[in-house]
DNA sequence: CGCATATTCAACCAATCGGTTGACCTTTTG
DNA sequence: CAAAAGGTCAACCGATTGGTTGAATATGCG
């Protein structure tokens, strides 16, 4: 749990990483159906899965054979927080937004 | 102006980038003074304000033969945008998520 | 002009990243 | 029990990262 601004931002970075924080947001899901839409293979996924934990993005928790992967929205605040210091979050920028909402929700 | 959600990210993950930003906060810095209390080389700073600019956090005008550094905190914007998303769901309370998306896009 | 200042460039280095593959362990199922 | 399913582990690979040095390029100054 090194929860550090390194780790979050480092974990934010990658494209597959977000995309999967983002598959999240709907439900808990197993590390088989996390990795099905990617092309790239289970352990890549699992790395990444681990990368995201390590960064305390999510949680996992293993119930018999399936590993169930939780979103931790309280991680980003941390990163939020040092990200106001630069005046950045007074209101919300609905154009940023909505291609939030284009380019990472829509499939 | 590459300013990917992937560079920003990876831009805000090395401690020295996210200093150096706080210290453009105060003002405009040459390079050679944003080196100055780092122990690492000034081409390393150099480097490290090359990243900062290519994700366009910072901006930078030659003036002589110094090049001044400049904070441009938008580049921010799309980042804190996404993380904010998911800062409002939590809880996963999709139906209230809905309902504010309503009552912030109908107008 | 000649020298110091400001900054980058190029080559190099070790460490890390994202990816692969195949073996491996555990749990469920037939 | 044997086989399948869910995941991880270990070894490897090429690309990138953050750092170093020393040379190079401008620009300013006495």
């Amino acid at each position: 749990m090194a929860h550090t601004l390194d780790t979050v931002f480092m974990a934010l970075a990658d494209p597959t990483r977000r995309t999967i924080l983002t598959m999240l947001l709907e439900d808990d899901m197993a590390v088989t159906d996390v990795a099905e839409p990617f092309e790239v293979s289970l352990a890549a996924i699992s790395k990444h899965l681990n990368v995201l934990a390590d960064a305390g993005l999510i949680s996992q928790e293993k119930r018999g054979r399936v590993k169930w992967c939780k979103l931790e929205p309280d991680a980003l605040k941390e990163a939020s927080v040092w990200m106001q210091a630069f005046g950045m979050m007074e209101g919300l920028d609905l154009d940023a937004f909505e291609r939030f909402l284009e380019t990472e929700l829509d499939d």
